[in-house]
DNA sequence: TGTTAACTGACAACGGTCTGACACGAGCAA
DNA sequence: TTGCTCGTGTCAGACCGTTGTCAGTTAACA
């Protein structure tokens, strides 16, 4: 569930990030439309979080391309009080919501929340899988109606692999998905994760499989 | 899926095979065009990976006489900031892609990814063989819409075969898709893989047959 | 039928993965 | 500041699966 901001405001992007991490969705952050655009080009995000005045090319520019080559990504454009005019055109855009500043974060979170579960198609906020229960707005997480507690990298690690069962997922693709750029790890730490959660979830009917030279598995097994 | 790696700084070189050998994709290294053009004229890989600035001859000649040959092979450059008007001509020769310097090893492997993607003619994600299903995205393989289980090897080979059916493949040809040079084995490894793919496949309607002197032939067979 | 290539069961070695122990930094309280 | 706790990454050694080798057998072809 990685997020791409796009805000030359450093104090604001600063926040953002830090409010984003701890809330466990790791937030990559550019200045620019044009770094931007470069970063898009090779990284897969979920989402993004773009400013519409930014120096340079304007957000604007960028959404338009982006859906002029088709790609649907999830797009919430945050925009000063002074240009809500701007907000139909944004729609219009095909931004799939907007914010006026100031942000309070907590609606930042809960509308990106939103969009990534209308782009999942899913009308809940809980995923389930089999006798385990994962509530992605409360972040509680139940096996056979017993809460398990599990740390940030954990919920993380299980959301992704829900998301993707029946799907092998390789090491960089995990990487890829619970750090940020400045994050860079050994695959180490990977497995470490790994290892806690499948202790938390031993009695869950999410198996994770290893599938050696490859990568990881999840799947129902009961 | 073989790459090479042209580049002469090899502390450089060094950390790119250590990174992408973690992630899969084995590399070979030459440190010089001319040990490069040695290399190509006999031994057959994917893609490049060419720095612009070698001793010697440079990328830009090697890229040339490639693509006056009619060489399609992707290409991926290397060049340092100082150099980056150089990417119009590097395009213009036929580069598929460039990188400026240092490399995020994570935005290199995503690069080459996304090339041998397009090389692979990027829309089908799956490659199908009668009751034989191979999903790139997933890695994962059915035959009767039932899971098998193939180790690397196996899927290495499976996937050489169903990209060149009906084509006979000497040992030799197999073995240079399979190892880097200092992967060196007995014929008898690819014969031992082989046996253990066949048993796997067994119900599938890929059949490869052994060509006596000569190599192997994968074909549809119901 | 003899020769040679390919096949395959058994086994060992290598290397990827797992995991306990520890290090380190952030957050918090005294 | 100091000291404590907690989360998470690193390290190192154990573990164990995959894969190459060996050797004996089978099949192909002259």
């Amino acid at each position: 569930m990685r997020i791409l901001l796009i805000e030359d405001n450093e104090a604001l992007a600063d926040a953002t990030q830090e409010y984003f991490r701890q809330i466990g969705h790791p937030l990559d952050w550019t200045v620019s439309v044009e770094m931007a655009e470069r970063t898009l080009s090779w990284d897969d995000f979920d989402m993004l979080i773009l400013d519409i005045n930014l120096p340079g090319r304007s957000g604007y520019q960028l959404l338009q391309s982006l859906r002029q080559k088709g790609r649907t990504i999830p797009v919430l454009i945050l925009t000063a009080r002074a240009e809500i005019d701007d907000r139909v055109s944004a729609l219009d855009l095909g931004a799939d919501d907007y914010l006026v500043k100031p942000v309070d974060f907590r609606e930042l979170a809960a509308r990106c929340r939103a969009l990534l579960r209308r782009e999942r198609g899913a009308a809940s906020n809980t995923m389930v899988c089999g006798n385990l229960i994962f509530n992605l707005a409360t972040h509680q997480i139940t096996v056979n109606n017993q809460a398990v507690e599990l740390r940030l990298r954990e919920r993380q690690l299980l959301e992704l692999f829900l998301k993707n069962l029946d799907r092998v997922l390789t090491k960089e693709d995990i990487a890829n998905k619970l750090y940020t750029f400045d994050e860079a790890n050994t695959p180490n730490a990977i497995e470490q994760t790994l290892t806690r959660l499948r202790k938390k979830l031993s009695e869950s009917s999410l198996h994770i499989k290893t599938i050696r030279g490859l990568g990881y598995l999840g799947h129902i097994d009961d």
